[in-house]
DNA sequence: TCTGGGGTCCTAGGACCC
DNA sequence: TCTGGGGTCCTAGGACCC
């Protein structure tokens, strides 16, 4: 028995929480850049915004309607659903996070929760309600697909009030009559236009079909879904693992041409994504440099740059990284063209400790040293920055302000194509300079 | 004017090996 | 003129997820 705990509107709720005057109002944040709507709160569903929908498209009806507008506080979400996560690590002994916004817990080596599921899902969400503030739905199924399907459920059907167990027989077949085929994990719209053509619509036509006859006209992994939908275990609980590929990418807030520019934006990035990779502790061998024109304009074709570098010996040491990409960038940098986003993508990620050195280039230990302690104090005074600095409070999220960085990634002032953060709300429970006062 | 970002898994096909 | 069989590794691209 699997259960999927999945935080309801979860950016728009965080949002929410600590700002009580909007609890009842329509919220939606946007995307990296303010380009789309990326989360909406139920009274927003319920003016029929769309999801994704590009916010200049909407600008004017969201202003009719009252809807408060957020950028994106990647800082706040975070933050938040640590507390989500780390209340049910306390309710069940085998958690799998899944994403920002839904954790899989697997029951089977929890009596308690076997006991009275209903009851054990219940616990759940009002004990994460009750700890984070963070409305979640909770479904329960004898796989992880089937978990997924009902939590669809909890969230679609009010009258089952956020919670859906399914473990009678009878319940899943209904449910699974009145739900679209496409609704099913792992089902997205390529798969869901064969179905159809198929004369299959709905989510127990699909279950009713051999798993044979869905591998002839799909492949392994549908096969499993339709397994998985009949009760068969296919998919176990994951555990965390390291990233084997680490990418760090944006959109401009405006279209750039200049070399310097674009050099100073995909440093920044390399920057970006070396944390992340020392973070859990890898090295990357290959790191590869893309750019691309806006893929929106009918008047230009759309273009794109990529070339990568390989490293001798693997490294995370953001000084060698910077130099590679640099000359990456200079071998396939196209002038005249109109960028609208970079970034780089890092590859062939092994860990630290298996490190096998290059035959014939050994790498001097003295220089390694070195590096692994500067990158670790760099590290280690941006964190504590993180928490301190009003540098990038709002209004003022553009560039490198107060943190130790590398000098090829620019200065703040001149980077007028960073990402447009509008309506950036403070960070509540992140940066001591935006803890809420209570008088 | 303005259209997100970061991942995974699987397959097919080419290059190459003996 | 006829041109095997079995394998690995790599890459690109498609599909999916949130």
């Amino acid at each position: 028995m699997y259960a999927l705990i999945d935080c309801n509107s979860f950016y728009a709720s965080c949002e929410k929480l600590f700002r009580p005057d909007l609890k009842r109002r329509p919220v939606v944040v946007l995307s990296n850049n303010d380009g789309c709507v990326v989360a909406r709160s139920a009274e927003a569903k319920a003016l029929g915004i769309k999801m994704g929908i590009p916010y200049f498209q909407i600008k004017d009806f969201l202003q009719q309607h009252r809807v408060a507008v957020f950028s994106s506080n990647y800082a706040l979400y975070a933050d938040m659903s640590a507390r989500v996560m780390n209340t049910l690590e306390q309710l069940c002994p085998d958690v799998e996070v899944y994403s920002i916004d839904e954790a899989f817990l697997y029951l089977g080596r929890y009596p308690a929760a076997l006991n009275d599921l209903t009851a054990y899902a219940k616990l759940i969400k009002t004990t994460v309600e009750r700890h984070t503030g963070i409305p979640v739905g909770v479904g329960v199924g004898k796989t992880k697909t089937l978990a997924k399907l009902a939590n669809y459920a909890a969230k679609t059907h009010p009258a089952t009030q956020g919670i859906c167990v399914l473990d009678k027989a009878s319940w899943t077949e209904r449910l699974m009559t009145i739900t679209p085929v496409e609704e099913v994990w792992g089902i997205g719209r390529q798969h869901t236009k064969k179905l159809h053509s198929l004369g299959i619509t709905t989510v127990a036509q699909f279950a009713a079909m051999s798993h044979s006859l869905v591998r002839q006209h799909f492949n392994v992994v549908m096969e499993r879904t339709n397994l998985e939908l009949n009760g068969v275990m296919c998919l176990g609980l994951e555990a965390a693992m390291a990233k084997q590929e680490i990418v760090s990418s944006r959109s401009f807030s405006k279209k750039i041409t200049e070399f310097d520019d674009l050099s100073q934006a995909v440093m920044g990035h390399v920057s970006k994504a070396a944390v992340k990779l020392r973070k859990q502790q890898s090295v990357c061998k290959i790191l590869v440099v893309f750019a691309k024109t806006s893929a929106f304009n009918p008047n230009e074709p759309y273009q794109s740059i990529r070339g990568q570098y390989q490293f001798i010996n693997a490294t995370c040491d953001t000084r060698v990284m910077i130099a590679g990409a640099r000359q990456v960038l200079e071998r396939i940098y196209k002038p005249n063209l109109k960028y609208a986003k970079a970034g780089v993508m890092l590859c062939a990620i092994q860990d630290q400790a298996t490190i096998v050195d290059d035959l014939f280039e050994k790498p001097d230990l003295l220089k390694q040293q070195q590096s692994q302690k500067l990158m670790a104090v760099m590290d280690a005074i941006n964190q504590q920055m993180a928490y301190q600095s009003k540098a990038q409070a709002k209004g003022s999220s553009k560039g490198n302000g107060g943190r130790l960085f590398i000098a090829s990634t620019g200065i703040a002032k001149q980077q007028d194509w960073q990402m447009n953060r509008a309506f950036l709300s403070p960070s509540y429970t992140t940066k001591l300079s935006d803890l809420l006062t209570v008088h």
